[in-house]
DNA sequence: AATCAAACCTGATAAAAGTCATCTTTTTGT
DNA sequence: ACAAAAAGATGACTTTTATCAGGTTTGATT
């Protein structure tokens, strides 16, 4: 499949005031956006492998895309789901090793590449902004320890219950209440999320929609009753 | 219990050269010494807590500590156990968030306090210190996401077999083989590290004794066959 | 419209692991 | 040295969840 360009000017990228690059100065973002590739890619389309080399960061212009792992069955753990605004693939080029997991397209992306050169340029002359990165880095060390956490001790309705809020609150659609998570995960993934095997995604789903905790909107899920569910997340202690 | 200080300068401290400090100019090193405060702690001491604001860094000079997190009913999982060398405490302070987890000493310590403004002083001078401490953080957020995958797909006998390979590596003593295990963890917080019941844990050593895998020495564990042990852990597949 | 594959769903079963109760051993504090 | 507490161990039982096997529905492609 040919790769697809695209081209929007950083400056101009409706998603920079999410990013991390928000901040930069006009000289160090044309730095960025002077380097940059852009490429639309299609669903199933890999962005990167584990276990091979980065050689730049992905900055998501649009899209959704999974960062995961396989264990030796060949079962998926998904770590991430990167949307738009969201670096990728930061962590192996800032640790300076091999990529430790694959990133593939959900949903239709159109992704930035940015050199490492280039990059680490404008990273090592603007100490705020690796602060930022620092920061940025840190707190999504405090997601994972609370994701360790939780693995460790709850079950797997609560981790199921707690992944759909979280999912909500990430990927919620802007307006309407927020409710609809603007995602089209399959019930497998939806289980390499959550740490658990399809079918019992699939019989709890039916139980939280027989709940009337949450409704099928096509491929999408709506959250009903959070505050039914964080109750069974184990998040209120009734 | 009354605090007790002790004072070792930095530049003398034998643990300076695996530490991220090592590298550091005379002069930055000085400024860390300068403001530093090094206390002893017994066993059961805690370092700092769950839902605090750090106000610096702490630095392992002797002892163990472990950082943990409670869950609600109470359960806890072990996030990392410290040891000599280590930084304890620089994901809160680096994120500018309050700690998530609570530090308690598992074998009597001697920690030194670098308080933030100093800490941070150093960092924002010294480009290519911020560079390690970085690199530092991003290949602990793979040993994270590795063990996120573990805690979601293997089985608990795999898990435990792995954690004791994992505990031979990176506590295991100098010389004799490194085949000791050089913490003296009860089976609890062995669970802990595992993530599962502590009765389970016991059970697991057991077999794990009686197949010739390990051997118990004190408070202690020695692995006597790391390859059978690998093998459990499904790191080899046979 | 027919076909194929993938995704989704359901039921039965078995294995894994948690919980609870009880007992023994070790450690700690006075 | 002794009592009390904590840690370790074991057995019985229950719950959770994975696995397997068989279905149906949905969606894409020709």
């Amino acid at each position: 499949m040919a790769k697809v360009e695209f081209n929007i000017a950083c400056s101009l990228c409706e998603h920079l005031k999410d990013s991390l690059f928000n901040g930069l100065s006009p000289e160090d973002l044309s730095r960025i956006n002077n380097h940059k590739t852009c490429i639309q890619y299609k669903k199933g389309q890999n962005i990167f492998y584990e276990g091979t080399r980065p050689t730049g960061l992905y900055c998501m212009n649009a899209g959704k895309v999974k960062v995961f792992k396989n264990n030796v069955q060949g079962k998926e753990f998904i770590i991430y789901i990167a949307k738009p605004g969201d670096f990728l693939g930061y962590r192996a080029l800032l640790s300076e090793e091999f990529y430790q997991a694959t990133a593939t397209v959900l949903e239709d992306a159109k992704i930035c590449f940015i050199p490492k050169e280039n990059f680490f340029e404008v990273l090592q002359k603007n100490p705020a902004f690796m602060k930022r990165v620092v920061r940025a880095v840190c707190h999504e060390m405090g997601v994972m320890e609370e994701k360790l956490a939780e693995l460790a001790h709850k079950s797997v309705r609560e981790r199921l219950a707690a992944n759909l809020l979280m999912l909500k609150e990430t990927y919620g659609m802007e307006g309407e209440g927020s409710s609809l998570i603007d995602l089209a995960l399959s019930r497998e993934d939806l289980a390499s999320i959550v740490g658990t095997a399809t079918e019992t995604v699939i019989r709890l789903l039916s139980d939280f929609k027989a709940d009337g905790l949450i409704a099928f909107e096509g491929k999408k899920i709506r959250v009903l009753d959070a505050k039914k569910l964080a109750k069974q997340a184990d998040l209120i202690v009734a």
